[in-house]
DNA sequence: CGGGTCGTTGACACATTTCAAGTTTAGTGG
DNA sequence: CCACTAAACTTGAAATGTGTCAACGACCCG
């Protein structure tokens, strides 16, 4: 099954058009009426390929397009005065990246990519209108932000509450439910994330992520091989963080 | 002026009925439109009145009804397996609870009252059910929503990359914001907090608690007396951790 | 082939935690 | 109003997880 993450923005523009573009994925769910299927079929979108490590959407700067990946991988970021940097969420296809540019007119974030990424951007204005016209769009939005929350609120969570080990094992375990890439006990997805931008993501160091994840492989618990993973036996990796994905599944229990 | 979440909160309940239970506020700002109004007079709500550290909400139980503080203070919290406990985000008066209950069936956090507290509760389906007509409540609970994901937000930024000394100004900063509690440059407002709940919103021991802010006393950045707080030249504290309202007051600033 | 980015490892510094012992404060019942 | 108790605060000493600094190695790309 996909993740929530994924499955809901695809319900959203789960039409003829934008699904077609959508990499690799299902509708299954959570359908819109066939009227607000229509609606959505007729937003004029743009679509484009950006390169690693560039801003998407600037830190404090507003946007008047919402943008979605597609393709790639991607973060929020935001930062301290004095120079910290904390990656809020990491965004895999599908996700959107600036949801709240539909209400407000400066994230409290910047988007930036981390790997090469293809990304849809969605006028706002016209996404504005069609939520204000059907209930259905505008409670699929919502929903998306209040799983965004639940997302950050767990991250908040293990930088506050967890050791470095555990807070790196509950990231593995968690992209590796966002990106269903579970099969049996095994798990495995490719992993090009630099060091610095896992430390970044769970209020680590570069070096002590390293120190880590060195020790979780003599343990057996994961392998790294040409920017891949395996973990071998998710239900162990799981177990040493105390993983529960239900944050990542909530639009699945919901029928509103 | 008031925090955004406060003014928020009572621009959706705006009306005759609610906006005279809701302490010591005005309805300044995002009007609804007149027939909105109507709409929110007519729900029917309940109003009670909780002790200290008492759960309004349990982690990971549903409610069908919504939640708003009116008075006291309380707090969003969520637990690891292995004890950890974080408060991931202060109630004050005004704030909802439970936003997210209108969409999902189990929230991803729990609340508890810090001190006693009256809580108004309205039904969600009714609420569900106004959003889904007037599409003026739906964004108006939207914009709700994503502020607490920039507070959420805020906080692991704090917690994953600031210090302890910034942990604790940043949050006596934000509280000095929230509660509108600012009078030139000298702030003071109650101050209740056990050190103990201090270190559980900032991933800090109580006794680490107690050694910085009994630092920040030394340094003559605040004044503690009689569960009373007073910061003396706000401006010092806030450069101390470099502290930018902005994300608080986001809905000021949208015009949706 | 060379230069830059990323990963790896070691030695050391330091912020924060842990444990433990008081002291103060607040609440309660006599 | 006082005595008593529990909860919260305070402080010290020691342990420890994580950060810092620095060097080196591996890999990729032009």
């Amino acid at each position: 099954m996909n993740s929530a993450l994924q499955a809901d923005t695809y319900a959203i523009f789960g039409t003829r058009r934008l699904l077609r573009l959508l990499s690799g994925t299902r509708c299954s769910f959570q359908s819109l009426t066939l009227d607000e299927q229509c609606a959505l079929d007729n937003i004029t979108f743009s679509f484009t390929s950006v390169g690693p490590h560039t801003d998407v959407v600037r830190e404090g700067e507003g946007s008047d397009r919402l943008m979605i990946i597609t393709e790639g991988w991607a973060s929020r970021y935001m930062t301290t005065t004095n120079g910290g940097r904390l990656l809020s969420s990491l965004l895999l296809p599908g996700d959107a990246a600036n949801l709240n540019a539909l209400l407000f007119e400066r994230p409290h974030y910047g988007v930036r990519t981390i790997t090469q990424a293809t990304i849809v951007a969605l006028p706002c204005k016209q996404m504005s209108m069609l939520a204000a016209e059907h209930p259905g769009i505008a409670s699929a939005l919502a929903r998306l932000g209040f799983i965004e929350n639940a997302i950050v609120s767990q991250q908040a969570l293990s930088v506050g509450r967890r050791s470095a080990t555990e807070r790196i094992a509950q990231m593995l375990c968690e992209l590796s439910t966002r990106l269903d890439a579970e099969s049996g006990r095994e798990s495995s997805y490719a992993f090009s994330f630099t060091q610095e931008v896992i430390g970044d993501v769970l209020g680590l160091t570069a070096v002590h992520v390293n120190r880590t994840m060195r020790a979780l492989q003599a343990d057996g618990l994961i392998t790294l091989k040409n920017r891949w993973i395996t973990i071998p036996d998710a239900s162990r990796l799981r177990q040493l963080c105390g993983f529960d994905p239900s944050y990542l599944h909530m639009a699945l229990l919901a029928d509103a």
